[in-house]
DNA sequence: TAATGCCCATTTGTATACAAAGCCCGTCTG
DNA sequence: CAGACGGGCTTTGTATACAAATGGGCATTA
């Protein structure tokens, strides 16, 4: 593998993961001494970062990683709102029934993943992401799922936000599964309503997660 | 400026003007040479290109210009009617009224500039790109933006498949001028409906002008 | 004391040398 | 004759040296 790849790949995860916090900043040099390589992968990463918005160039004192908080994450929702809720009519219209009623299955099944004292909810969350992978196949259309994977970067810091409680995560299986029913069932207006409301309630539960400023 | 950014122009320019085709090799040392530049501002020129979807790597044997054609212009438009008819919405619901009135007023005298004999339209296309502009601003959504400004990109290259003749482009204008019309009145539903009529008739008119194959 | 201009340190931007990897083509072999 | 294999060449990947630009701190001055 590339050099500029791992240093991509391990500063998404620091920034995702919040070790790197929105403010902090990146210098190429420093960096390339804490990854082992030289500036020019380093350089390359932080390009990739940049464009997905990640990062953003901070004239002669690096690059400092994007800023996310409470006051984005009406935006962010609303793009995702606006991707995800036509996503889910299309793959609807177009998916494989029985990619989605397996889905469904397994999300419904999905509390048992979470019993087991697995901190980082590895399992459910690929789970979550078969079913996004799903969709973006389904869809079979390369603009909007490249829209859609960049929206997921996002998503994820936001996730470390949201601090999920095992109620929370039992409910958004359900919600889920009733998103990947309607698509099995092909009935694009029902994916549509599954999808809005899924979303209304992750937002609304981070939002009561943290105090109201 | 830098010289990392003259070569991103620049290569972008030639992409979406069809200087260079879909599938035309762009070999480092080879732009380098002809930009007048070294190869590392080239090759951050193509990371950036390919990021956002107009090149893609090819092994080794350096990035490609990514295909664009009838086959991929419905996902195109898919992805682009998900995000201007929400756009659109948003705009009617936080825009300032004035921006818009005026804007559709110039719209609605766009046909003068089209009289002139300018080849390139440009004129009338800057004032559409004043139109995209303003939405984005009324929007406030950084998010939702930056997914339009990237989309537009591709929307250019669209531009030179359409060979759009004064009649559409007098079309067009009017029905730029009712989207303008329906954000002033604050009218969300009319901005959909408005945008849905007017990607509609985009879309249409590049197919007839193209033979069906 | 606050504003301003200059200087220096730090950081990015560019060029180039060298290393590694992938493709193309010729050859060999079944 | 078709397919696999290997050598050579082209192309990208990485490291590093040097240039340019930007920010911060200090001194100066109104």
């Amino acid at each position: 593998m590339r050099a500029s790849d791992r240093a991509y790949m391990a500063l998404r995860e620091d920034i995702v993961e919040w070790r790197l916090r929105p403010g902090a900043i990146l210098a190429e040099v420093e960096q390339s001494e804490r990854l082992g390589v030289s500036r020019t992968p380093v350089r390359e990463a932080l390009s990739r970062l940049t464009a997905e918005g990640l990062t953003t160039a901070a004239g002669g004192r690096g690059v400092v990683v994007t800023d996310i908080s409470l006051e984005n994450i009406d935006e962010l929702f609303e793009l995702r709102e606006t991707l995800e809720v036509r996503a889910a009519a299309l793959a609807a219209e177009r998916g494989e029934a029985s990619v989605f009623a397996e889905l469904r299955a397994r999300l419904l099944d999905a509390p048992a993943l979470l019993s087991e004292d697995d901190p980082a909810r590895h399992e459910y969350y690929a789970l979550v992401g078969r079913l996004d992978e799903a969709i973006d196949a389904a869809i079979s259309n390369s603009y909007l799922a490249n829209a859609m994977r960049s929206l997921r970067v996002h998503l994820v810091r936001v996730r470390r936000l949201a601090a999920d409680d095992a109620a929370r995560l039992h409910a958004a299986a359900a919600e889920h599964a009733a998103i990947a029913e309607a698509i099995a069932d092909g009935n694009p207006r029902l994916a549509e309503a599954a999808t809005i409301l899924h979303l209304h309630r992750s937002l609304t539960h981070v939002k009561a997660v943290h105090p109201a400023r």
